[in-house]
DNA sequence: CAAAAAGCAGACCACTTGGTTAGTTTTTGA
DNA sequence: TCAAAAACTAACCAAGTGGTCTGCTTTTTG
């Protein structure tokens, strides 16, 4: 348990969380390019050279961090299958991708980031991986339209329209503090969970479930 | 005309647009901090200097490129009044921005990018017009809630998931040229066009304009 | 056509960058 | 108790950063 091994005592167990929290904080605002380590060591309260002690590089550092996002990434609606109900499916991953972003704005921001700047740092594999799963879910959406669950739509577009409208909330949280003159709590975050979830699955012609319907004093 | 002005001859012209264009690129690739001058000035094919020499520093270059930029945000649905038909306005609303992602994507990118990481460069003028923007929107959008034109919805999500659902073909394109195995063309486009306006004003429950209906054979 | 203005670009500067080395202090387990 | 392992960090380095200065060339203009 030595030389060349990521450490694993509680020490470092702990470093290393404190870090990577820093990092993301700091890749959010300005990713990888625009991110010093001496920047990710301010925000860590520690030493530049103590974070490089426990990230050989700032790449290494980076990807660590996109390691642990992309696990966090997986949804309920990755088993959904062409037995279930659109709109409840549908509904459910919208909320969920809601809650990610209240809950995880940086790690949205990055993912985003990452993408904007043309994927440079996600591997072959997982671009393959997102690509299966992509194709997958067209499967099912597809063959809900042919049994008439759903109308009739490019399933793709759907799909990128509901990582859009779900991600924005992250990505434009600064711009939506300033126009609507305050940061969003949990219960405006529940209300436009609902107008999402309200918009796409009419706009898709489904019923919204009842756990998402307006409550009457809105 | 001399000394600290704008040089306004022809080569000067010229050559800031240049290096406009290649600064475009640049920072809507890694953003304000991850642009060197070095990588304009190489995407320019000019010496550093010779940016520098038309721009007084990164700052002033990005800001002129931001003002550039913020010059073509306008667009129909500013002029937009409680008279007008909310689907018609919507959906000319939603394509024009569609046609801007199109068009112009590294002017999305450099805007999302800006406010994702906090709007820095976004001075109070602008903040406080955007602002004055939006309310006015929002208040025309709940006129028209008023008189029955559209059904009740948070007139402010509602602004908020265009955007958002735009923007993505600009923000996202690499993950969506990834997933759908082609760069989106210009028909591609309309027909993604077309999904989202029918996704929105469906999910409002207004009727799509007949002009931005799916032709049968989609 | 010459003087003035504009355009151009190499040399240079202080500072920041990612990263290494080498040595010290702290923790741990037999 | 004490040596080995782990944690830490100051000093340092080469390369890149934004930006200036200076002097040359080209273009414009009276």
């Amino acid at each position: 348990m030595s030389e060349k091994e990521i450490k694993t005592g509680e020490i470092a167990k702990n470093r290393r969380a404190i870090i990577l929290k820093a990092a993301e904080k700091a890749f959010a605002q300005n990713g990888f390019k625009g991110t010093s380590i001496q920047k990710v060591a301010e925000l860590a309260n520690l030493p530049k050279t103590n974070v490089l002690y426990y990230f050989k590089s700032k790449m290494m550092l980076y990807s660590t961090l996109m390691q642990e996002i992309l696990h966090t990434w997986n949804s309920s609606f990755d088993r959904v299958t062409i037995d279930d109900e659109p709109n409840l499916a549908l509904a459910n991953y919208i909320a969920e991708k809601m809650e990610m972003s209240r809950l995880n704005p940086n790690a949205s921001k990055i993912f985003g980031l990452e993408i904007l700047n043309g994927a440079q740092n996600f591997d072959a594999s997982f671009k393959a991986r997102h690509k299966a799963w992509f194709d997958g879910r067209i499967i099912v959406i597809e063959g809900w339209i042919d049994n008439g669950k759903i109308g009739n739509i490019d399933a793709g577009y759907l799909l990128f329209h509901i990582w859009a409208s779900t991600q924005h909330y992250a990505d434009f949280s600064t711009q939506i503090k300033n126009l609507r003159g305050s940061k969003m709590n949990k219960k405006d975050f529940a209300s436009a969970t609902k107008t999402v979830i309200s918009l796409i699955l009419g706009g898709c012609g489904l019923e919204v479930p009842e756990k998402y319907l307006d409550t009457i004093n809105e």
